[in-house]
RNA sequence: GUGGAUGUAGCUCAAUGGUAGAGCCCCGGCUUGUGAUGCCGGUGGUUGUGGGUUCGAGUCCCAUCAUCCACCCCA
């Protein structure tokens, strides 16, 4: 009887060692420019109870009505995997009493859920970097994100990225305009399509960015939100984008941006690539200010983003192969022992050392060759006797014999 | 959830319904301490899985699974 394949969940993919080399060069790009913000790591957890992203997220919104890895557990607790970063931040700012700590900067990198159907740039286990900043509610604050998540990625030497920022108001200015673009909507529900049509009441921001082109000619004169803001929302715009050009951030306005989670409020910002087909969005965030209230903390501003971290990994260039600094070759049996105790000696110092394990020349350097070692250490009985080794300069094929101070002198070069 | 494309060796791909192949990789050899180049040889496949049509199926039909792309959604 065969054994049934196994293999790993659709959607879901294992990070082999040349993928995981690209999403730690892209982490490492984060820690460093988030440091140099005052940003600290969070780590948390990776199973949150479902209500907090129902309450958080909204129980509409394509994500927890139908994407979620949601279950109960043997004691009856109604637990899922977590689609998004912010709510268990939030969750998390609140149950650490952090609340009168100051204001609050995190980042972390991890893993979310969505059951969806997999295609280029969309997993059903995929990670994000993100990052929240809890207690500053001025434009100036929003500036310094965008221009942190816009540093963050010129670090990554990715080019071809455009910052699209919108305002999405606030409770005080955003009934008044939805009221608006519903009776524009209504006055041509007969020429849109039929998830337009559907969206209407629902959730009519969405209508704005259907992508059926006949949809799109119908909207050319649709109110938009940036032209309905009250004096709060324009204000806190218009200094969003003074701390923009001040931070010279280059920016583009799209007003048809519309977050699909909805403790959005005022900005909402994306940044977009062309080069990945149609899931070209790379960064994404806004403002919530609503969120901590409404989870049962005081009022708080903030505002966060985050980061597909396999996205930002396609878009990489081509990454140097990995290699290490010494393989050693032994040779004879005699000078097997001698030979792994030169390996650890020299791994003491720091160098990354394979042993090739004995055996013929020729097949220990080939392993030497395709282990990527930039040097060999050739070991056999005279080299024993004489307390020296052959090191051999793989890319230039010179060799010398050296003691073992020499040795160490030359791989630190 | 809907649609389209694709599943043949470890990888990339061939094979008018009639004996499953190539390149790369891997292993060995080209005089016993030298890789990456050259030459010679070798291992390796129930053609994703399960049915069906046929004298005969990698090839045609049905189902199923997976991957990719798009819709949708979003990081």
């Amino acid at each position: 009887m065969a054994a049934k394949k196994l293999q790993s969940i659709r959607g879901i993919h294992d990070g082999l060692p040349a993928e995981v080399r690209a999403w730690q060069r892209v982490e490492a790009a984060a820690r460093k420019v988030f440091a140099t913000c005052a940003f600290s790591e969070v780590r948390l957890p990776v199973l949150e109870p479902t209500e907090l992203f129902v309450r958080s997220i909204g129980e509409a919104t394509d994500i927890v009505s139908k994407e979620m890895y949601a279950f109960t557990d043997q004691g009856g607790d109604h637990i899922c995997l977590r689609p998004e970063g912010t709510a268990g931040a939030v969750r998390a700012y609140l149950q650490g009493g952090l609340t009168r700590a100051g204001n609050q900067r995190w980042f972390y990198i991890g893993p979310m859920f969505r059951r969806e159907r997999p295609q280029k740039g969309r997993l059903r286990q995929f990670q994000q970097i993100g990052v929240e900043m809890f207690g500053a509610g001025g434009p100036l604050e929003d500036a310094e994100i965008l221009s942190m998540a816009h540093r963050f990625l010129s670090e990554l030497g990715i080019s071809g990225l455009r910052l699209e920022i919108n305002s999405l108001g606030c409770r005080e200015c955003r009934p008044a305009y939805r009221d608006a673009l519903v009776a524009y909507l209504h006055a041509r529900a007969d020429r849109l399509c039929a998830t337009c049509n559907e969206r209407i009441e629902k959730n009519p921001m969405r209508v704005l960015d259907c992508k059926v082109a006949s949809c799109q000619a119908e909207l050319n004169d649709a109110p938009e939100m940036v032209h309905h803001l009250c004096s709060g929302c324009k204000s806190h715009f218009s200094g969003l984008q003074e701390g923009l050009n001040a931070l010279q951030v280059p920016y583009h306005i799209n007003a048809r941006i519309v977050r699909g989670l909805d403790y959005y409020n005022r900005t909402a910002f994306e940044i977009v690539t062309d080069q990945l087909g149609a899931q070209g969005t790379v960064l994404a965030g806004g403002r919530y200010d609503g969120l901590i209230e409404e989870l049962g903390g005081p009022a708080t501003p903030a505002i966060g983003f985050a980061a597909g971290l396999e996205r930002l990994a396609m878009l990489l260039g081509e990454a140097e192969p990995a290699t290490i600094d010494v393989a050693v070759v032994a040779l004879g049996e005699q000078v097997i022992p001698y030979s792994l105790q030169q390996a650890a000696k020299l791994r003491r110092h720091g160098f990354s050392v394979v042993h090739c394990g004995g055996g013929g020349a020729k097949r220990q350097f080939k392993a030497a060759d395709r282990e990527g070692a930039r040097f060999v250490v050739v070991i056999g009985e005279d080299e024993m006797q004489a307390g020296v080794a052959t090191l051999k300069n793989m890319a230039s094929g010179k060799q010398q014999q050296l003691n073992f101070e020499q040795m160490v002198n030359t791989l630190t070069i």
